[in-house]
DNA sequence: GAGATTCATTCGGTATACCGTTTCAATACG
DNA sequence: CGTATTGAAACGGTATACCGAATGAATCTC
């Protein structure tokens, strides 16, 4: 018996408070997150706190100064026009990458939709929506473009939840919206060329883009 | 007077010295990179090894194991194929972005091809060569994009390097194709439409398909 | 001999301490 | 009043030390 996989490492789980907070908006943009005021409230040392900064950094959810101090990200209209350019472009690429894999098995994504179907907060949703798209990263079966989306992941998270606290999303009607459109990208990688399901993955992320700050 | 823009961090120092050695291929693909053996060898105490070792991961030239060991990263066949999607999904991206920007000032992408056309060495013109296409997605205006890059940038001149070693590359002929593409590119931005200069990197692009490890 | 076991060594995760630099607000200056 | 100055507090970069876990080779088992 060789279990034991969780050596719950101090520095992952202060990675995974201190998201959690910049998440929830806990914690607000440009906010100083100074390692030893941070070690102190987890009451852990400045280690394991400086790595799971720059874990964070690598999200996209904390940006360092020139100086090295980390500031809660703070992002600018620009900054969601820029995210959403390489979404449009690294998502359909990965739809068609997909398409073979997917065509053998779509048991994880028809989970999420149902999942999604059965959700009861707009958390939930929001997490099940990034989990969808990040199925396909995963499998288009190039690990670097998977790693290249989730560098961007933690940024898209502080972006759906902007949107949500602002309530301009998640209305009944945009959640049927959303379940619709993954329903038909499941359904195209069963039916579809890769070709088409790179198009329709294109289509609905253009859907999205009534959503950028900028277009409000 | 506040200069003192050079604080020379530690963690810097041994990340550039690492990161020569690994692209220099003096420290073979597979070794371990053991903190403590680093920091004897640097004559620094592990924590800045640490940092480097961290930094040399996000460029793609080292990778750790489960358990936390450092290696120099062993490139595969497929790992340059996935290199190679990505490129030719961001590099045109980055070309049709950078358009507007570069109709109004290419001076740094001439002194590039003219630095490339009086280069000696090749790796003079491999880091010429690197650099231009990385003004290119600087010059993009989208920054997360060109941090995107730079991820993959460490893995691209592996690729390079090894195609030197193995003298695959780097003939005269090679040499001038590559300056004359660059040179064309420069010139599209000047004289032609964003979606024409996409299309000329995407063909420039397409022309180092031959170069995979797998066609050969 | 092939595989499981043991154990000394190595290695990474973390705590703590020290030091120079940065920061920022109070103060002095024009 | 607006702008330099200054000095104490805060912060990050680094060194060192301790400990449990992982590693790998020698040993034991069948």
């Amino acid at each position: 018996m060789n279990l034991a996989p969780n050596p719950a490492f101090r520095s992952d789980s202060a990675a995974s408070l201190l998201r959690t907070e910049i998440l929830n908006g806990t914690t607000s943009p440009g906010t100083l997150l100074a390692e030893s005021a941070v070690a102190k409230r987890l009451g852990v040392s400045r280690v394991p706190v400086r790595e799971a900064l720059f874990a964070l950094e690598r999200e996209g959810l904390v940006e360092f100064s020139a100086t090295g101090r980390a500031f809660v990200k703070a992002l600018t209209p620009q900054d969601f026009e820029e995210l959403y350019v390489l979404r449009l472009t690294l998502e359909p690429l990965a739809s068609r990458l997909a398409a073979s894999t997917l065509k053998a098995d779509i048991t994880q994504l028809e989970k999420n939709v149902a999942a999604t179907r059965r959700a009861r907060s707009v958390q939930e949703v929001t997490r099940l929506d990034l989990e969808f798209h990040q199925l396909i990263l995963a499998a288009s079966g190039n690990v670097r473009l998977l790693k290249l989306w989730r560098s961007l992941r933690g940024e898209l998270e502080l972006w759906l939840g902007r949107l949500h606290r602002s309530h301009q999303l998640q209305t009944r009607e945009t959640l049927q919206e959303t379940v619709d459109a993954h329903q038909g990208i499941v359904e195209s990688f069963q039916t579809q060329s890769p070709a088409a399901c790179e198009r329709l993955m294109r289509e609905h992320i253009l859907g999205w883009r009534e959503w950028l700050p900028l277009s409000s």
